[in-house]
DNA sequence: GTCCGCATGTAAGGCGTTACATGATTAA
DNA sequence: TTAATCATGTAACGCCTTACATGCGGAC
């Protein structure tokens, strides 16, 4: 499907969709098209295909089900092997590649995780999180250090824009690890 | 090359870097290894595909040149046609939707802007891209006031990541702003 | 009876990813 | 002479994007 992992971000965020509720492909679209889920896809011809991909997997299933009125239309639930490879995916260690490339993949892999693992696994991912990238930024604080002077105005800017992103957050994580902590 | 204006992310950068000065694909994988540019690519499997297209669209051309040994070597210049296109696409109007799909973009057309339109020219980008961020934010916390009971707790959070992203970019684009009127 | 919203798709194309391939040159 | 570094690629694959296609049902 992807290539470290076996789930792309679209396909990531139907599993996660689909474990919250069985729901059909044009739910999804809805849901992309007025949620700020959105800014992950907003295309059938991504998202109908994708679909498929995870039926052949196993990982969900599709129902010929009814709405309010009695057209076509698939409503997918997940399986239990979907289930584990969800719960497989959200578990991974934080890298710090992923870091560096798939920062709003752990993004999206957290909204999922308290439904999916519980409290304490989100908890100690925010940790990691904030560690990983604590880490990072030292990296690109050092390396800004050294070259400030020969960067263009603008390409300075743009780096520093990237590591106040991150601290960002940074901030945010450790934020939410107080707000998670304060409702076990 | 790419979707709506003729340049990926990735060809965006090698552009920009062989307008700031004439380079070989090998040295543009250096600086992509060795400096945080490094988070657009590291693949050479990319580089010199897209080196080989832009060079076909004759935005650069490539020359047999000799580094410190005599290596085979190409390094690649900027043609006139090059720098049109790259003025051209700098100074795009910033829409919505760039700011929900493409931010990382902006940023990166950002980092050359100075060199390539000059000082004006990128105060009225920072502008434009705070204004537009301010808007999506409004819309976004109008979203979020609507549904905040109804979200699980960590999609709730996730939102909030993306906002205080995004109010993060607003206030980063402000302080550029300032520093870089007073710098003129 | 026509138009809009529901619901699901297909087709073409582009680009990035991983992994592998190839040779030439310098340092040990 | 062996290994590492320089330097440039190719091949397979997957996924997303845009654009187009289809057909039913309800509302007016």
């Amino acid at each position: 499907m992807a290539q470290e992992t076996g789930l792309s971000r679209l396909s990531l965020a139907l599993l996660g969709l689909i474990f919250q509720q069985p729901q059909t492909g044009y739910d999804i679209r809805r849901l992309f098209a007025t949620t700020p889920l959105g800014h992950i896809s907003n295309s059938p011809g991504a998202i109908y295909p994708a679909l498929k991909r995870l039926e052949q997997a196993r990982w969900i299933r599709g129902k010929a089900g009814q709405g309010k009125t009695r057209r076509r239309r698939v409503v997918y639930e997940i399986t239990a092997q979907g289930r584990k490879v969800l719960e497989q995916h959200l578990a991974r260690p934080i890298t710090q590649g992923d870091v560096v490339w798939h920062l709003d993949e752990l993004i999206l892999r957290f909204a999922f995780m308290d439904q999916v693992l519980g409290g304490e696994p989100t908890v100690r991912f925010l940790q990691d999180y904030a560690r990983e990238i604590d880490a990072h930024v030292a990296d690109l604080r050092r390396y800004l250090d050294g070259v400030r002077d020969l960067m263009p105005t603008c390409g300075r800017l743009a780096l520093e824009n990237g590591i106040e992103s991150y601290e960002m957050h940074a901030q945010w994580a450790r934020r939410a690890i107080r707000e998670l902590q304060s409702n076990v």
